[in-house]
DNA sequence: AACTATTTATAATT
DNA sequence: TAATTATAAATAGTT
């Protein structure tokens, strides 16, 4: 399309090389342009003149990185250098993992368990009996602590209140204001915030014997 | 170029669209081989129509890697390292993810729970206890499911017994292999893989009382 | 999918 | 280098 037919071979005059790059390459951005909008296609053309400048074009509804994401998962081919495989493995890795822990633990908490066949039911009240009598353990050692708690407070107002009676009550820095024993480590509890535990439960005689 | 010009704007008609598309896809592609040789340019050409399909073009001297390398360098977007940084990003978040379930998961196996203070522990019990209650549910469900499945059998052993009793003893085709009731949908259970709710359990007279 | 009237792109020229 | 123009090429509508 021109005033004479060219073949198709390097243009060997540099200026003449040089133009027709230029128009051609408009030529190109334009119909690459015009294919996005008419049939909305998603194009991207990325030109470097033998020069090394570069021109690209890529449609306003998406971006390279987008149009990349895409090639990589239709072509298979990897654009992506050794690490970024790396990193998809990875996360792939990651996810399964996520998803079995996920699973396992609506398992504990009782959910998703009608698909469940008997002898994985069998292992999980297992796990359950495990974690349960773990944590009684884990309550009684709280419980020897208050108590012992209790003790040595005790044994210091016992102390106090022999150190009261028998000081001059005039003096203002016999009372200490903390007492002799540390009260931090012991954590705060309220009634409504104890364990089953440690409430009445009558279900469970052989662990209350253990008090 | 044409019979009638067209205004560039999306042609609404789908089967059309479909048709310029490919005709005007070729052009592209055609000029994009030709710029490539007559001025020795790299071209990379990527198209995906609206269907999702993918057409590309890179010219023979070079490869869309090396292309987008030289991307990175010219352009100085980042294209690579924002795709790896999104990766990055992407772990993180999910290994966040992972870990606190895998804590979550081994608190509930009764694991490292020395950590935990008074209330985190109350609301571990309240989490085991629920697990046990809604999996003893299910387990009372298997035992009804037995218990219907031993009363049809021996209602069928009876019958078959009393036919046994009644009929020639010469007549080979009076027993039937497989019994009246389908033994199908019972899952197969030995004493071993029994949970422990249906051992003897003399911890938990409530629930025996329920049998 | 092939055809063709017409538009568009562009090679040569100015 | 940019504008012009004759011609080749692309393609919209048709068959």
């Amino acid at each position: 399309m021109g005033r004479g037919k060219i073949e198709i071979k390097r243009i060997e005059n540099s200026s003449n090389r040089q133009v027709t790059y230029s128009k051609r390459r408009n030529g190109i951005m334009k119909k690459a342009k015009e294919i996005s909008v008419l049939c909305d296609a998603h194009v991207s053309v990325i030109i470097f003149a033998s020069s090394g400048k570069m021109h690209e074009f890529c449609s306003p509804s998406t971006t390279l990185v987008d149009m990349l994401d895409q090639y990589h998962k239709l072509s298979g081919k990897r654009l992506w250098d050794a690490k970024h495989e790396h990193l998809d493995n990875e996360i792939n890795r990651i996810k399964k993992e996520n998803d079995s822990m996920q699973i396992e633990l609506r398992h504990l908490k009782g959910e998703d368990i009608t698909t469940l066949n008997y002898k994985e039911l069998m292992v999980l009240e297992e796990a359950l009996e495990n974690g349960i009598s773990t944590l009684k353990a884990k309550q009684m050692e709280f419980v020897r602590m208050m108590r012992k708690h209790n003790e040595m407070i005790e044994e210091e107002n016992q102390n106090l209140q022999f150190k009261l009676l028998h000081l001059d009550p005039m003096d203002e820095n016999v009372i200490e204001p903390h007492g002799l024993y540390d009260h931090q480590g012991v954590p705060d509890y309220e009634a409504h915030q104890m364990p089953f535990a440690f409430r009445v439960q009558p279900m469970q005689p052989n662990l209350q014997e253990r008090f």
